[in-house]
DNA sequence: GTATGACCTCAAGTACACTTGAGGTCAAAT
DNA sequence: ATTTGACCTCAAGTGTACTTGAGGTCATAC
């Protein structure tokens, strides 16, 4: 029978840790991208008496948030962000992933209104061949209408 | 009077093409990552007598849609992509950016929907605390239902 | 005519997000 | 006992997207 120790691609009842590589086949990450996103401290691991990984299930949902977050180009930086509330070593409670629930939607928000101007502005300027982008806010992200200092510009009239 | 080799922060009819410095200014856009941008040849100038670059209004367009390509975490390969048809040495016609309009939004609506995902799958499932995410396509872009090969694989039950 | 600021090229350096390789260990199977 | 595959660490390499610096030119101002 397999036992508690079985390695690759092992059997396991749900409450055994996962090795590196099962983690990796589970969620199509790479051994080294988690190695690495380990020393980021993203996801965290216990270690064997022969100092191997093993991961807690709930790293998964880590990992699959990991790869979400790249996919939609959000740096790893603003990862660590998100889950700074959530704890590494014992499994998330509701409570914890609710926190982390919000910032994300927060940030997904975010993104999506950026892109739904930009389609918007697609639509009323390239979409018309003038392109003038006179009043997109994602040019002028931080202060749409403030300041005439440095950064970016309205395109004038001109140039529409 | 102000000359048309009138460099620096000139004074400007409407055809006048900008100096670097200008794009730099009006774009947001560092002098050092415009010439950049020339290397990969997302953009183009003219030359000087003296060797240096002249930019066409119309660059100022380019310049800001890669801008806001890289907001939202586009790479500059797709940009270029993006920009297949736009001729870079006339100013585009109609057609031209309407063509580069319908790249765009394809683009920009996969982009959309990833986001739309996953926010339903963030009130779904984190926000009830289990972040299953059992069903997101996010995590199986390619082919939702497809290959049980290698790849991600979908959480089971257990791990939910 | 010379100083000043904007510009030029080219090479090298930086930050992020990893991958690859060398050299060695661990663990189940034969 | 030894082979095999999975795993370990650490250093170096890769691709993207630039920035920085050296050394020199261009153009307007005084």
């Amino acid at each position: 029978m397999s036992s508690d120790t079985d390695a690759g691609r092992a059997v396991h009842g749900p409450d055994e840790p996962l090795t590196i590589g099962e983690m990796s086949r589970r969620t199509g990450v790479a051994p080294s991208a988690l190695h690495f996103y380990e020393t980021l401290g993203l996801i965290a691991s216990t270690r064997t008496a022969g100092n191997q990984r093993r991961y807690a299930r709930h790293m998964l949902r880590r990992v699959s948030l990991i790869t979400v977050a790249k996919r939609l180009g959000i740096p790893l930086s603003d990862v660590q962000d998100a889950f700074a509330d959530v704890p590494l070593a014992d499994t998330p409670s509701h409570a914890d992933w609710q926190r982390a629930s919000r910032r994300w939607k927060r940030e997904l928000e975010k993104r999506r209104e950026g892109i739904e101007r930009l389609e918007r502005e697609l639509t009323g300027c390239i979409g018309c061949g003038c392109l003038s982008m006179k009043a997109c806010g994602l040019l002028n992200p931080d202060d749409a209408l403030g300041s005439q200092g440095a950064g970016p510009q309205r395109l004038r009239d001109e140039d529409a």
